[in-house]
DNA sequence: TCTGGGGTCCTAGGACCC
DNA sequence: TCTGGGGTCCTAGGACCC
């Protein structure tokens, strides 16, 4: 998908079509998750701090990210690949490989009717999103992703077999996944700058520059032998939560009460998946931005918040935290396959809940200024007003609270401007993106063809 | 107003085992 | 009679991806 979160706000929010949309972390330490190709032009890209991306284009809408809805899209795209083939392999809420072989068009698939498909393809997505997206075709993993790229946004890009070399050989080695900025300065140390040159080169001399695994990785990729399959339905094989805190925390007894919430969170996400695990993770960063992480492996996989906790405790009480810390985590690896009951876990923990002391006491993460009436609003968050019906929140400050007044599909709405607690205004839920529910009629029914996606409930 | 959050994979050393 | 050779597991850190 194109600037996917930045695409989904702006036909989500009508006033926003065709202007610079900037979603992101919005306080004093976020930084930008996607900005729409308006803003980019200004030079705003992924992963730029937030103050940056404001200095460069002031005047774009900021937005907190709507995790829940770019879900929902994500599932509603997904649908539509599963048409293809059963053999879908996501590698975010925006990006997946299809392997059309596997699927109803496989066998007959020449370079026609592989852009016949994808034109479809693309035609559907937008008719039930309204966002456009780019399709790389081609024999491979690699060429097919490259080429996704080639002519974004809204592309379309089939490689003819037999054209791969061509296509590879001009591109710069940070073309190919797995080269970074590490791997990218070795490369160009050695002189490597291009795919054609690091191709020509001995698979022993990458070995040598890059390690075994990466070396020969990366020279099977130059040499254009990718055969990795894709591949369906992966299992995770860690669950995470992390928190960075909008200044460092230097006080113990805080770290310890951050500590169990995230524990808690790791675990609530852990069992939502029907997992537990054996290895315990906590990540802590300082002041510095240095970083560390510190695990314990236990006899056995739980899914216990306070196994959980305790162990994190156990664990954060061998770190020094002097100077003050910036971000912590807790992560869950090693895991099993099922949700296991009481072997260890439920004996071994403390049998009291967690309690839920914590309610005076604002989150690291919240706004400073929750303000009267513990009202607080995030840009771009659902609203629903007793009166004016539903928008979304522009900006907040000073205890004033601005609204649009819009809805998807809708036209560009009014502003208004309310006192932070007023008790007409209330958070609200996603509306669903205008999907036209096209059906075309033409493409072969999968056993996913359900039709348009229900409302959120 | 420097530097998010959720992941994957690899390396390297030490413990431990046969 | 001063020192093997493999393998696995655990821990910590780092590169990379979206």
């Amino acid at each position: 998908m194109d600037a996917f979160y930045a695409s989904v706000e702006q036909v989500a929010k009508p006033s926003l079509a065709g202007k610079a949309v900037i979603v992101g972390g919005i306080g004093a330490r976020g930084v930008v998750a996607t900005a729409s190709y308006e803003a980019r032009v200004f030079g705003v890209r992924s992963a730029m701090s937030i103050g940056e991306a404001r200095r460069r284009c002031p005047n774009a809408a900021f937005l907190s990210p709507r995790f829940g809805l770019y879900r929902q899209v994500s599932d509603t795209v997904m649908e539509l690949l599963h048409r293809l083939s059963p053999l879908v392999e996501p590698l975010s809420l925006d990006e997946a490989f299809i392997d059309l072989d596997a699927g109803p068009h496989g066998g007959a698939l020449d370079t026609a009717r592989v852009t016949e498909i994808a034109v479809r393809l693309r035609a559907d997505i937008h008719a039930a999103t309204g966002l456009t997206c780019s399709v790389g075709a081609a024999t491979s993993k690699l060429l097919a992703k490259i080429a996704s790229e080639a002519d974004k946004p809204d592309g379309l890009c089939v490689v003819v077999p037999g054209t791969e070399r061509a296509m590879l050989d001009p591109l710069p080695v940070r073309a190919l996944p797995g080269v970074g900025p590490a791997t990218g300065d070795v490369l160009r140390r050695a002189g490597l700058d291009t795919v054609a040159e690091l191709a020509a080169v001995d698979e022993s001399e990458l070995v040598r520059l890059l390690g075994q695994a990466h070396g020969h990785g990366l020279y099977v990729l130059a040499a254009g032998l990718d055969a990795r399959p894709v591949v369906a339905d992966r299992d995770a094989k860690s669950v995470s939560v992390e928190d960075t805190f909008a200044t460092d925390l230097v006080d113990r007894e805080r770290i310890t009460r951050e500590l169990d919430r995230l524990s808690i969170r790791c675990v609530e996400r852990l069992r939502a998946a029907g997992r537990s695990g054996r290895t315990i993770v906590l990540k802590l960063r300082r002041y510095d931005f240095s970083t560390l992480t510190r695990s314990e492996t236990l006899r056995g996989p739980t899914d216990d918040p306070g196994v959980v906790r305790e162990t994190i405790r156990r664990l954060a009480a061998q770190v020094d935290v002097t100077g003050g810390v910036r971000l912590l985590g807790v992560g869950v690896s090693g895991l099993a396959d099922f949700a296991q009951q009481d072997l260890f876990g439920a004996a071994d923990a403390p049998a009291q809940e967690p309690a839920e002391d914590d309610d005076a006491e604002p989150t690291g993460e919240e706004p400073a200024e929750a303000g009267p009436g513990r009202v607080s609003w995030s840009p771009g968050q659902d609203v629903v007003h007793e009166d004016f019906g539903p928008g979304w929140v522009q900006g907040s400050g000073v205890g004033r609270v601005t609204v649009r007044f819009e809805v998807p599909g809708g036209k560009p709405g009014r502003v208004r401007t309310f006192a932070l607690a007023d008790p007409a205004l209330r958070p609200g839920e996603p509306l669903p993106l205008p999907g036209t529910g096209g059906d075309r009629g033409d493409r072969p029914a999968g056993p996913g063809d359900l039709g348009p996606p229900d409302p959120p409930t």
